[in-house]
DNA sequence: TTGTAGGCGTTATCAG
DNA sequence: CTGATAACGCCTACAA
């Protein structure tokens, strides 16, 4: 690999020239950029990052964290971010937690190690102290899709509350009263605010709120699987069920199909995030979709003012709207359930 | 940030000596060792790998390029590989070529500058000359999904041709004759190796191979579409179809729902590639499942090995198998059908 | 058992 | 308009 030196000695000047040139960050006569120029394509001379790295402390390189990249919907989100980054010449490096705090800490320190020059995280709850304390030492840093309590950093979120209260009120609206709610883990913000949104409705339509019909686990398929057994097993069980992430969407979906149950005859169903699949079978998916690509793309240009005006700027909280897609597994109105 | 000296310097000793106990490199004294130790505690330091990097000639860091990292295959590709590379404390950088020869190789060429250990890749086919080069240059390659013309870099495969084969097969076996099948892009592997499997399905049944009924286009859910119209605008249609990648395949239901018709009972469908999802919705598809996962995996060890040992070795090509997982969207046997 | 010194490939300050 | 020269933070002969 030739070095910036080869290119000089070939070109006949210092590697001071050569790297002036090569970031066009000051004058040089015509003549001589011209040499250099040729030297470069002779020699095919690529700079090398790393050293640059050291040297301008900047690497052009942002760290990504997700729970999982399996899960469409991060894929949205890790997509948006890279979008507008690679655009700015940015690359990312991709990490995934499996929502485990040591995975994250170990992460959040490797890439601080790596020096990425910023950091977009879908975070697991458990390290608050740990990203404070990067983004103090001058870590631009950007949540996406879940908040952390005290809201210190700068954050993306959809508007979880607001969605879940449009999926919950579109039942009430078509004549359920027992509706059952799936969330995940308490303790990430966005079961929080889904579950808000959810009792919100219920208690705007005068609708008592039954413990027994909120549910919550892991945000995975076997999760709402057992969330989804838990509703259907009570008696009488919901006419109406609301899980509140893809996953565990599919899980109520696995449980519905082993019962034999009918969507929507025997239990209408509102799923959160949307994918194109879901709008081609049946029963096509009734969902609150969040703008997964927006998130990204929204939180990669938060980091980017960040890391290029090295303004830190106060933090923020950005909310992205979710919005309910009507499809079949809600069925039509019914008229009054009585159990 | 905390440097090696001054972690030297709180201890008493010389960088060298801090630089030895850290990578655990040459016998140190206990006494010498414990106060290093509690220094680096103290100064709360952590190596700068970037710094580190450009002496050892190492990154610890590994380029992933594939087309597109919002379709699931490919982050399960992703994901395999990103498992057993984080065990052996390498990272990876994510691209998206998107099926584009010029995204590709800025992006090849990227990753040569920020000096990656190695890379794994799903190739669009275009920049076989590039990456023969790199691999030349001496950086570990090792292909996945694709393969590129010559095979002289490392690849790892599912099995495509028998994967269709099987799916082809299956169709014939219900009884149906006229099976439309659509591919992916001329030109990249999977699309050839499925396509070979499909007519030898056919011809082994004694079936004739009507060139009408193969339709190319971007593996894309509007290529998957166009290609399932020109299919069902045929007279006669086709009784089956055979859509050759999970996009395409959403395509073809798109189609087939915008034309209501019923599966299987108007057109019997088999995809490619599995997802959860898909066994929950009617119909549940029947498909050839990828190995996706196993695909990364095994394109990660191979890496790792060439990374690791140095030793460079002979190209190799592994193939993974595919296998047909039966469900509903075949229906029954039909007894003959005559258009 | 420990330390000195040079260099990895760039960039940036300062001087000419 | 151009060049020495000194870092950036770490590793590793070589020397003691």
């Amino acid at each position: 690999m030739p070095t910036i030196r080869d290119v000089a000695q070939r070109a006949g000047v210092s590697p001071t020239t050569v790297s002036y040139v090569l970031n066009d960050t000051r004058h040089v006569s015509p003549a001589t950029e011209a040499r250099i120029r040729i030297a470069i394509k002779e020699l095919d001379f690529k700079p090398n990052y790393i050293a640059r790295s050291l040297r301008a402390k900047c690497t052009l390189t942002v760290g990504m964290i997700v729970s999982d990249i399996t899960n469409p919907f991060y894929a949205d989100i890790v997509r948006g971010a890279q979008d507008v980054l690679s655009t700015r010449h940015y690359s990312l490096i991709l990490c995934n937690t499996d929502e485990a705090p040591v995975r994250e800490l170990e992460t959040l320190t490797l890439l601080r190690q790596k020096k990425v020059d910023g950091l977009i995280a879908v975070v697991t709850g458990a390290n608050v102290d740990a990203f404070s304390e990067a983004s103090d030492a001058g870590l631009p840093i950007v949540l996406v899709d879940r908040r952390l309590p005290g809201d210190h950093l700068c954050t993306v979120l959809a508007d979880d509350e607001h969605g879940a209260y449009q999926a919950t009120q579109h039942l009430l609206q078509l004549g359920h009263r027992r509706i059952g709610v799936i969330l995940g883990r308490v303790g990430i913000s966005t079961s929080e605010h889904r579950r808000k949104g959810y009792e919100a409705a219920l208690r705007e339509a005068g609708v008592a709120i039954d413990p027994a019909l909120l549910q919550t686990g892991h945000s995975t398929v076997a999760g709402g699987a057992a969330a989804a057994k838990a509703l259907l097993d009570l008696t009488p069980p919901p006419t109406a069920i609301f899980a509140t992430n893809n996953l565990m969407t599919v899980g109520l979906f696995v449980t519905i199909k082993e019962r034999h149950l009918r969507c929507p005859e025997d239990v209408a169903v509102v799923g959160f995030d949307d994918m194109v699949w879901l709008s081609v079978f049946s029963p096509a998916l009734t969902t609150v979709a969040q703008p997964s690509y927006e998130l990204g793309k929204k939180a990669a240009e938060l980091l980017w003012n960040r890391m290029d005006e090295k303004k830190a700027g106060n933090p923020c909280l950005v909310i992205l709207p979710a919005k309910l897609v009507i499809r079949e597994s809600c069925g039509q109105a019914i008229a009054a359930v009585t159990h």
